[in-house]
DNA sequence: TTGAATGCAAATAATTTGCACGGAT
DNA sequence: ATCCGTGCAAATTATTTGCATTCAA
């Protein structure tokens, strides 16, 4: 295992364990939003050993650390992600037809401005420490507008 | 039954049972976003005879029918709550310590405009026909910093 | 009257947990 | 050598489904 994994489980008193490792490269490969039984299937592909139970046990931990970030798209099960630094971070765009999921970034200049302030705004006036935020919109992608 | 959700109901093409408007009554005098769960032990205080399956039946109508949305704060269910029109919408602080939900309105002025640039941006770009969106902030509540 | 809606129980799907064993430090 | 981490199977939780019955239109 890279050195730089190595140290961030220890960083943390976790143990660098080939399926922890494992788990973090399908994230950092696949770049996108996976169930923890798509991580699973993908892992079972790589022919790594490892049981459900202890992918959803390292989602959890992976959470908690702050490398990955929970998801949902109202498909019933959630789904992670890697957090990015905050210059890369990306919300999503879903079709309440056919459940597609697009990703995007930032697409108009004075986003994160905005959302600064309204973060500002909402610890002032509700006592919170805000850490991070998402935004989902729900519509029709461009092939089930025709149906 | 009030006249009124009778007709909105009779305009989905849907019969308008005692069910389908105790769960209506429920939300609109609660005011919040409440699970499957919540919305049949509220009725079964209520003495409105009814089973899980139709309230879960019932709330995904009433999702179609446009007069829920579905939210979720990562506890591992929906939720689900009355869609206010425009002028009304909220969004939600969840308290990633303990789990505490805020519905905050409109507090930043320039909120609807940025957003309004925001998604025809993105339909422009994806060629999605956006429907609606959600804001999650996530952080510690007043009370959970101080731990 | 008649098909849509309901209640109940059983089925499914997602996630969590208990426990004995194995492996990272 | 010591526990933390793991696999497996069983348990739990949320949600869905099949079917006979009920009831709104």
């Amino acid at each position: 295992m890279p050195g730089s994994w190595k140290d961030v489980f220890h960083s943390f008193n976790k143990k660098a364990t080939p399926s922890r490792y494992a788990i973090v490269k399908v994230f950092e490969e696949k770049a996108k939003h996976l169930s923890a039984e798509e991580v699973y299937e993908c892992l079972k592909v790589r022919k790594q050993k490892i049981g459900i139970a202890t992918v959803y046990r390292n989602l959890d931990l992976l959470l908690r650390m702050g490398i990955l970030r929970k998801v949902n798209f109202g498909d019933g099960k959630e789904h992670y992600e890697m957090v990015h630094r905050p210059t890369q971070y990306h919300h999503h765009l879903i079709c309440t037809n056919c459940g597609q999921v697009i990703d995007y970034g930032e697409v108009v200049q004075e986003e994160k401005s905005f959302l600064k302030r309204l973060k500002e705004e909402l610890e002032r006036k509700y006592h919170f420490r805000i850490e991070s935020h998402h935004i989902y919109f729900y519509g029709l992608c461009h092939h089930c507008q025709k149906e």
